[in-house]
DNA sequence: TGCAAACTTGCAGTGCGTGCACTTTTATTC
DNA sequence: GAATAAAAGTGCACGCACTGCAAGTTTGCA
């Protein structure tokens, strides 16, 4: 009847509570020493019920968004036909970043936390997680007219994930200020310069 | 006495046998199917002693070689002094594939097998092993003259990483019959041309 | 030969992750 | 609104990963 049906909505409001318990306690304590019954009992579900959202820990940390990797790949394909592959990468990837809702900041902010102690799973964020990539690596494969399988779209794509890699450590770097948009958007053009020089800064 | 003493030897010995072991059985039945038990029995030694060896069966395959870090990252110093920071890795890396030993190949292959089932491990084998990346990120600071949390380092040095997973994928397709070095210095020479435009290939 | 250091091993314990059967909740149909 | 189906949550049991600890065993050296 209505647009998205009970079911659908405390699904999401678990798996939400699960990572906020498991993102909250890890930034405390620190990963290893959570268990995953703190985090169910701090979700107020039963331990076996995490796992049924997500295959361990480093998951509810880190996981993926599922639904940012076809977003990714949908924004590339969807750039103005004039711009090359890079910068349809580099236009999707930096309206990703500018699009992070104000209610998920505090997120963030444990996330940097954790993951600072916890440099593993800074692949896992977004290049490291294949799921992402393979979306990405469709999208250019898609606006170039290439395979999936093809080496540009594969290395564009992987090296987009790196320097959103080092942009998002050098966000979480407390000595660096500036935005994390601009440390990305620092990196995909020195990236789109081939690395020719290093810069100043 | 000796140069090296029977202690070191019998160590070297035994994490082979781990090694070797691991990835034999892993590449029959799949990674998830052999236990820490088996590889030890396999290896002569107890999986107490396993242990001693490697944090994990995800180590013990595609662990990264302790010896590779450095290495990459002297040699990237050592280049003359006339060629890019870009070219300095590059020629690094390809002397890095181009030194393989022929009685490690046959491990390559099995470890071609595993990977090829767990994508997860393929990161974990240069690039994502932060260890090397780290090396490889002090020698690119070192030779430009910039500290090891700068840009353009961590940049050359994920994207380096991220061109070498690349190559390696490609390398595991059975379509592809090109050997490694060429394919690495494809990724290579692509991405130190700002992935301009996509190849014919 | 004898001592000290290093390597190996067994044991016990905690926690992870999964399959299965069962209960509870939500959606649908009459 | 009651019956039924579908899906989510739960408890239980099991195998395995991994870690200290306290032995035993081997190696290096005097």
């Amino acid at each position: 009847m209505n647009g998205e049906g009970l079911r659908d909505r405390k699904k999401r409001q678990t798996r939400a509570a699960l990572s906020r318990a498991a993102l909250t306690l890890a930034a405390e304590r620190g990963l290893d020493h959570v268990t995953v019954e703190d985090i169910s009992t701090a979700a107020g579900v039963s331990p076996r019920t995490f796992f049924n959202y997500f295959a361990g820990k480093e998951e509810a940390v880190a996981g993926p968004d599922p639904e940012v990797g076809p977003r990714v790949g949908r924004r590339v394909v969807e750039q103005p036909v004039g711009s090359t592959a890079v910068d349809a990468v580099k236009a999707a990837l930096l309206a990703e970043v500018a699009e992070v809702p104000t209610d998920e900041r505090d997120l963030w902010l444990l996330r940097m936390r954790v993951v600072q102690q916890h440099p593993v799973l800074l692949a896992r964020l977004f290049a490291g997680g294949e799921e992402a990539e393979r979306h990405l690596v469709a999208g250019i494969a898609e606006r170039v007219g290439l395979d999936a399988t093809d080496l540009y779209p594969m290395l564009l794509a992987a090296a987009a994930g790196a320097a959103c890699r080092v942009a998002f450590t050098r966000w979480f770097d407390p000595d660096d200020p500036r935005p994390l948009a601009t440390l990305l958007a620092d990196a995909l053009d020195l990236l789109s310069a081939g690395l020719a020089n290093p810069p100043n800064t």
